[in-house]
DNA sequence: ACAACCGATTTCTTTTTGCAACCGGTTTTT
DNA sequence: AAAAACCGGTTGCAAAAAGAAATCGGTTGT
């Protein structure tokens, strides 16, 4: 029994954003990507302040579309480790368009905007450079 | 008098989300990159069927942000041309990061699957290319 | 004169988000 | 061994946003 979900439209913006279309998706993942971050606690002290519940909610979603997993921290019986997909770590160049355009026209974090500028100077090839990194931390591919 | 912002970071992703991090604003920037529409009503007859009074509050939006400027149309004295600005169309890259990675989750149209291919085949000229005729189309340079 | 069309606005209902307190279990500190 | 801190959540409620549908006054084409 497979679920097959009927869109509103099967245009590719439109289905893309049906998945990390809102606030907090993105960050989430950003988090994991750009920070490192794996355990539920460390996104709940990021920044913005995302809310428990919307946390949950959203952690939900990402496993369930496939975008992340959870495993458990063999060092700390409830810690769970949470892991970017292939599916998942596609999505930087996702990230790194938005980066580009927040750095021309946002006031962005001087040293963020710093870093994130460095891998758009290295065009390309820096940016699969940071993908196989991503794979190696998150799928264990060597 | 500037209207000096306070954001909840500086980071270079959740900038960028605080402008268009929500179902409807790429949708709109879609529609005008893509299919090309300039009109209220055009907007209101794409697939996903916005609410009139969501979309005039993110055009609204979008021009006091700086991305959509409204112009009378000679022909048509109600008539409103909405038109990108370079900032607007500065958004291309990520509509095409989008559609690059629904091509290949989703279950994307496949006509509109194949306009995409063929752009994102083209590589990052083939981008610079549509981006010149938008600029044409938008801001009337040659 | 009249119907169709223009970009909205208004009213109302439903859904989503935000906030804060709390939960049972686990690990660390004293 | 007891207390404190930490773990990924859950719950209940208020506020904000989105969705649906009817309507508006002005403009245009017939």
């Amino acid at each position: 029994m497979e679920k097959k979900k009927v869109y509103k439209s099967y245009c590719p913006q439109y289905l893309g954003l049906d998945v990390f279309g809102d606030k907090w998706t993105l960050l989430i993942i950003r988090d994991m990507m750009i920070d490192g971050k794996r355990h539920f606690r460390e996104f709940l002290q990021s920044e913005e302040k995302i809310a428990s519940n919307i946390l949950t909610n959203r952690l939900n979603m990402l496993e369930a579309e496939g975008i992340v997993t959870r495993h458990e921290d063999d060092s700390h019986k409830q810690k769970i480790i949470y892991s970017l997909t292939q599916k998942g770590i596609d999505l930087f160049p996702i990230i790194m368009a938005i980066a580009e355009w927040s750095v021309t026209y946002q006031p962005v974090d001087k040293e963020k905007a710093d870093r994130a500028k460095q891998i758009i100077a290295g065009g390309a090839e820096a940016q699969k450079e940071v993908m196989r990194i991503l794979r190696r931390q998150h799928l264990g591919k060597f």
